[in-house]
DNA sequence: AGGAATCGTTGCGATAATCGCAACGGCGTT
DNA sequence: AACGCCGTTGCGATTATCGCAACGATTCCT
């Protein structure tokens, strides 16, 4: 072992390996061979082998015949639909969003896309004058809200058109309708980081979101919601812990689109 | 180990049986303690408590500190999502969709669930006289076609109405508008174990369609689409097909409903 | 076209990680 | 209040694992 510090606890040490060649996988590589992985791990070849070929006998992995790289596997997509579902995510979900719900005095709310939508997944609501409460499970559309441009401002772009093409109406003046200006709130959400919507969905609702990443890509955000004369003077800061919040989130869901893996 | 049949491949075994562990979650049963699945997988407490912490601290399992007992965990998330983007899926599913196009001479489709709609993921055109030309990636109204049908007969009750009654317009004259109406269809649709659409998206086109399962819960479906003159003779000899063709695809992406584990 | 480098795979022995047993404290139940 | 079941941990024997080395096949480069 390169580390000198071993875990004193009970984790299994090959599979910890087996999930660490699964996290290795990302949008931007989706595709590894066995001698490519072994050395990004820092294994052997032998040992990431047969790693590999475990997961592939259990369809977590497909190998591709013809190159021989291995790729995310069908098995996945079933659990990963399973666990989108159920509620495992808010337990780690909710802890956050408690958080940040004490620390900026609003409900919060974590959304995830959802074929070109966002679900309502986890909210923690705050009572209060302005008491938004949140439809867990709910579908909104994807060119709405501040949640929906954290989201979708990080989407692929050619699947984007294909989305919002058919669907453009909206619920208040403030909604963005052509999709020009749609582009170009994106690039604005892009380069700060979050976005904010003021009274997108109901006028007196101003809401501050961030993206969620995971693997590369972009799989929700995180949101503030709350009464506009509240929110407005301190847009700031409560901007800023927004995105730490999502950022604590990434962590958890998966690699961040560049950052090292945990441990 | 009680069984003397040794694999004499290289799979390792711990990495195998942490992927066991996970594959024993299911849309019924998404919650499972330590001894609760020591018992089921037959292996020992302290094994499986070992495998679950390791699990978990990587986030594939998320523990309920007040049940002490364990979920998926986000970590799946974003990894069936990126298996669900990439096209690893597609190696597996094509040579079955071939398989099916060769017997039955028609263009076959694979398509998934995606909030509420379903999208196309795979397919294999067939040419000939009505050369139906699959649109991969995208999205059609669940309420629509065979695939539609196949897919959300089986679609947990509660959450069916919020999902079709905001938009129930559609292409042909065959298309389904009532609820009433199309809960019907679906209680047929899950006696048959199949569904069939004569021309609901093009009048001359008709679909024979099946469901794939992944841990319980409905995945995608498997179609085969073509000329109505040329299916509907021999639809009951092709409505089989493509239930096998199904039943492939559920085992390979995970436990069909009722069934064993492989292996 | 030929050679070299790289790839994925397999054998094998030393070794370290794993496995199963047993015990422990905490909880909910009887 | 005692019982039974739960999740967790220690520990020794043993077993699965790990790393090295070698092998064909394929690819890349010249």
């Amino acid at each position: 072992m390169s580390s000198s510090s071993r875990a004193p606890s009970g984790v299994l040490q090959t599979a910890d390996r087996a999930l660490l060649v699964l996290a290795a996988f990302t949008e931007r590589e989706p595709e590894h061979g066995v001698s490519d992985l072994a050395r990004r791990l820092d294994l052997d070849k032998s040992q990431v082998q047969r790693l590999m070929a475990t997961l592939a006998r259990r369809d977590f992995l497909v190998a591709d015949p013809r190159t021989r790289r291995y790729r995310l596997g069908p098995a996945l997509v079933g659990l990963g639909r399973l666990a989108e579902r159920g509620d495992g995510i808010s337990t780690v979900v909710r802890p956050i969003l408690l958080d940040l719900s004490e620390t900026t005095g609003e409900s919060t709310v974590f959304n995830v896309a959802d074929g070109g939508r966002y679900r309502c997944s986890v909210a923690v609501d705050q009572p209060g004058p302005f008491r938004y409460t949140s439809a867990v499970g709910q579908l909104f559309p994807g060119h709405g809200g501040a949640s929906g441009h954290a989201i979708f401002a990080f989407y692929p772009e050619e699947e984007i058109p294909a989305l919002f093409a058919p669907e453009l109406e909206g619920a208040t003046d403030a909604t963005i309708g052509t999709r020009a200006e749609l582009r170009r709130r994106y690039a604005e959400v892009r380069e700060r980081g979050y976005a904010v919507s003021f009274g997108e969905h109901d006028a007196r609702v101003v809401g501050v979101a961030a993206p969620v990443f995971a693997h590369g890509t972009v799989l929700g955000s995180v949101a503030v919601v709350g009464a506009a004369a509240h929110l407005r003077p301190q847009l700031d800061a409560i901007a800023e812990r927004v995105v730490a919040a999502a950022d604590a989130l990434t962590q958890r869901f998966g690699s961040p689109p560049g950052a090292p893996q945990p441990d």
